[in-house]
RNA sequence: GCCCUUGUGGUGGAAUGGUAGACGCGGCGGACUCAAAAUCCGCUAUCGAAAGAUGUGGGGGUUCAAGUCCCUCCAAGGGCACCA
């Protein structure tokens, strides 16, 4: 026994060397073991971890942990996900090349993320910026182009003004750079892209098999891929004078049904037929020039405002003979969804509405509801789904329901040969060309003869020249004197290289699975991604939620088709945790001030160096902007990563988000120490077995010890960390109360040794560090990381007596301990008897008796 | 605008349709101490002296029984957004 504290810094860092020393954490293929595959999202190395990336890999380590003493063979590696803008924004910034930068800063960040304890297999460890990992990406691109994944097309493009490069949709932001913020603008560029499209279905259909992803990221990407069923038809079209048109105007609609309520049609600006018209029209050129500078951004702004102009060209309506219907070209058309034009039915849809409001356009009720009066004719009628709702007005679909309108309509389409049925997604192919320097290159060859050659894969790396320059915006690649220049390697031409690089989002596509096998010379190992593969647990920010983790579904499938990955969906199990957040500060001048700087005087807050007073804000992410962080590797210093790890976990359910205070903090501290004098005290107690009856006394905590022990199992099994550690908290409780106990007998200090055994295995996977130098206390000769995780006994975890709980027409008004299972008839008896049931019954006759075995027991009276 | 999630003590949060508030923080009281810190013990939803009554955002419903299921409204957070 001992009355010393627990000294982390001593024990820490001396265990970290331990663990290190045995490579007891890297991962070997072993076919005769489970597997178990948990990964965290990897970090973008930025110079130092963060708050976040503390609880993210403290949750990750946990299950690692727990899983290991489990029996599985745990896959835990870590990697850096280290091409990208803000390597190139400090080499602008401050004169430092971004591989030096960059790779700085993961030495950095290694030495951090060691200091937490994690359990990581070091040896797999991958940079995506390193050669040996991208030349496998470039390879694998050029297989992607033979199997006709890839396209370069001109189109129109977001381009980021301030970044001077391209972004994908999905970077787009309320019209702005996810990066810089800049507005961003529309122009037209040569870019690669993936052909995520030709996925669009299966990437759909595949949601409803990952039972083990949040159902929001499921929604969300549904959403995103937004399958619609629709038609596609064409109209004849006619110019002012009635005269027929040598083309027709194909349109896209999911509400084919209300094809009698259509009263004009719409076109996108850059619609061809109004490009075509804008040729003789001066004041159809402005109109487009306007609706292209406004952009997707200022839209916002004007949103409201439905413009359109008319391009003096009418459409003949399909059923009705001699009703034509106007054309404009339209600002809220879009090009890119469906044909890029519509037919207007201004009676159920808000903008059509608004458009022939402001054109005075007929406005057609289609649908309403069956027996019900017309809808108020000042608003358009949008009807719910599943309301009872039946055609009018609509000629030959008059009195049938939307579906049936809908067939109807695409039959007569389909027998005429105008028209098809047809799904359309909201998805759009992965633009992937950046015009960046610190990115991985696209290793294809422009050669004036034979245009566009791949280079050899024996050419490969395409590796990045570091001799650049960052004094002018742009490609540093673009402006290289010399590396872009070369021979054809088809036709020995004069070719050029591209200079584009790859999105980094396809960095991180595939990284885990290079993980199964980081130092092989193809991609992925088909045998090692056999064994390793899926991740059986993956943990990141829901803010990847679309991007990363569409991407990644992608990129497996599109590995697949070119034989270097048999596994489609790479993520079984999917937890995305909540965010950590902290209180903001700021002075009078509205400047942020750090927590550091913080001091607490009479109930104010003031500025611990200038005295000012400070107003504090919200309790908000934890950013530097706001400067409301903690820097995690100050409180490993004082507290000790076993303690910071402890606090992440406790209180908050991980998927929310947790406050860091610093009150939490202190919290995690004490029980730390308390953990540490408690097993110290129980070590005391012998170590011997023991044979006999148990009393009492030792029955009670032993029960308390294997209930926690079968609740924290169950707990941690399902990422229960807040719950599991509420139990341990009960534990502790109880083997305190045991200690307490003045000259315990054989059985007690048995069960106290026994309750001491299970706590410290019990909080290991949390607090690991702690848990060795108390098994170590304990009496035990191998670690904690080669200790397997105890089980319950099943007779301990059920009581024999039970306290059922009795109601009176649903209220308490007692409660009895009776043995486990009477049969109702003694409950009945037993229950009557009670003092606040007669109290309560007052004599009234009982209509019903209700007993739920074990738990509960509820008397209806009259009454 | 559409879709989703969440509303429980002073506070973070527990609760397979079955005793609401486990566990932690904070608070109050006590022990130890010359004293403080640390530690340990007890109490801590509200009203009430008690019996009891009330109570999971508001209103309604289903049920013997609702924080939990259904309808509706309100509030906060998130996602998508001229997607035809």
């Amino acid at each position: 026994m001992t009355s010393e504290r627990y000294n982390s810094r001593e024990a820490e860092p001396r265990w970290q060397q331990y663990w290190s020393e045995s490579r007891c954490f890297e991962a070997i293929e072993d076919v005769s073991r489970p597997k178990y595959y948990v990964l965290e999202m990897f970090p973008y190395p930025s110079g130092r971890i963060h708050m976040g990336h503390v609880r993210n890999y403290t949750m990750g380590d946990v299950i690692a942990r727990f899983k290991r003493a489990c029996g599985f063979n745990v896959l835990h590696p870590m990697g850096w996900d280290a091409f990208g803008m803000p390597a190139e924004n400090a080499a602008m910034e401050r004169g430092v090349h971004p591989k030096a930068w960059t790779y700085e800063n993961i030495a950095a960040m290694r030495t951090q993320l060691k200091s937490m304890g994690l359990s990581l297999d070091w040896s797999r460890e991958l940079a995506t910026c390193d050669p040996s990992y991208y030349r496998h990406e470039q390879a694998m691109f050029i297989d992607f182009m033979k199997a006709g994944l890839v396209e370069r097309k001109v189109s129109l493009v977001n381009w980021d003004p301030v970044d001077q490069t391209v972004l994908a949709n999905e970077q787009v932001i309320d019209g702005r750079g996810w990066r810089s913020g800049a507005v961003v603008e529309k122009r037209e560029l040569a870019q690669w892209f993936l052909k995520i499209t030709d996925y669009s279905e299966e990437l759909l259909q595949a949601l409803d098999s990952l039972e083990k992803w949040p159902e929001k990221v499921r929604l969300m990407q549904r959403n995103w891929i937004g399958r619609s069923e629709g038609l596609r038809f064409s109209f004849d079209l006619e110019d002012e004078h009635g005269n027929l048109l040598n083309e027709k105007l194909t349109v896209y609609t999911t509400r084919h049904d209300t094809i009698f309520g259509a009263s004009f049609c719409a076109v996108s600006a850059d619609h061809e037929l109004a490009r075509r018209c804008s040729e003789s029209d001066a004041g159809l050129v402005e109109f487009r020039r306007e609706v292209s500078a406004l952009g997707t951004s200022e839209e916002n702004i004007e949103r409201a405002e439905k413009k359109g102009y008319a391009l003096g060209i009418y459409a003949r309506h399909p059923f009705l003979a001699g009703t034509r219907l106007p054309v404009y070209a339209a600002n809220f058309v879009l090009m890119g969804y469906g044909e890029g034009d519509i037919f207007g039915c201004p009676a159920h849809d808000q903008r059509d509405w608004d458009f022939a409001r402001k054109y005075g356009l007929p406005i057609l009720p289609v649908v309403a509801p069956r027996n019900v009066a017309l809808q108020d004719p000042n608003e358009p009628f949008i009807e719910k789904e599943g309301a009872d709702i039946v055609l009018v007005n609509s000629d030959f679909l008059d009195g049938m329901t939307v579906a049936e309108a809908k067939d109807e309509v695409a039959a007569r389409f389909e027998a005429a040969g105008t028209g098809e049925r047809k799904v359309n997604f909201r998805l759009r192919d992965w633009g992937v060309s950046r015009q960046r320097y610190w990115g991985c290159p696209v290793p294809v060859i422009h050669c004036p003869v034979c245009k566009i050659v791949p280079v050899p894969k024996s050419d490969l790396p395409v590796v990045l020249p570091e001799d650049v320059t960052f004094d002018k915006p742009g490609n540093p690649l673009l402006h290289h004197p010399t590396w872009r220049f070369v021979k054809c390697p088809q036709c020995g031409s004069d070719a050029q290289r591209e200079t584009d690089t790859f999105d980094t989002f396809i960095d991180s596509s595939w990284y885990y699975a290079r993980f199964c096998s980081p130092h092989a010379s193809v991609p992925v190992e088909a045998d090692a991604a056999r064994y390793w593969m899926p991740v059986d647990q993956y943990i990141g920010g829901v803010e990847h939620a679309i991007l990363h983790l569409l991407y990644s579904r992608f990129f497996a499938r599109a590995m697949g088709k070119t034989h270097h990955l048999n596994w489609d969906e790479p993520f079984a199990s999917l937890f995305t945790q909540g965010m950590v957040v902290h209180e903001t500060f700021q002075l009078g001048n509205g400047e942020w001030v750090f927590p550091v700087d913080a001091v607490l005087k009479d109930g104010s807050w003031f500025h611990a160096k200038t005295g000012e007073p400070l107003t504090i804000g919200g309790i908000e992410k934890m950013s530097k902007s706001k400067r409301n962080v903690i820097d995690p590797e100050s409180i490993i210093a004082s507290y000790g990563a076993d303690t910071a790890r402890w606090f992440m976990l406790s209180d908050s359910p991980p998927e929310r988000d947790i406050e860091w205070t610093e009150a939490g903090a202190e919290g995690a501290w004490k029980f730390t120490q308390r953990l540490w004098r408690l097993v110290n005290e129980a070590s005391a107690f012998g170590s011997g077995e023991f044979k006999g009856e148990f009393g009492t006394a030792a029955l009670e905590l032993r029960r308390v010890a294997h209930r926690s022990l079968a609740a924290v199992t169950d707990d941690l099994s399902s990422l229960r960390f807040n719950r599991a550690i509420a139990r341990i908290y009960e534990l502790a409780n109880a083997l305190g109360s045991a200690l307490a106990t003045a000259n315990p007998t054989a059985d007690v200090a048995f069960v106290i040794r026994e309750a001491a055994d299970f706590l410290t295995l019990m909080f290991a996977p949390m607090m690991p560090h702690l848990a060795e130098e108390c098994w170590k206390v304990l009496g035990h000769t191998r670690p904690v990381v080669e200790t397997a995780w105890p089980k319950p006994l099943a007779g301990l975890i059920v009581d024999d007596e039970v306290t059922i709980a009795v109601q009176v027409n649903g209220k308490r008004r007692d409660e009895i301990k009776l043995p486990k299972g009477l049969a109702k008839d003694k409950i009945e008896v037993a229950v009557m008897q009670l003092e606040g049931v007669k109290r309560a019954l007052d004599g009234k006759a009982v209509v019903k008796f209700i007993v739920v075995p074990d738990r509960i027991v509820n008397i209806v009276i009259g009454g």
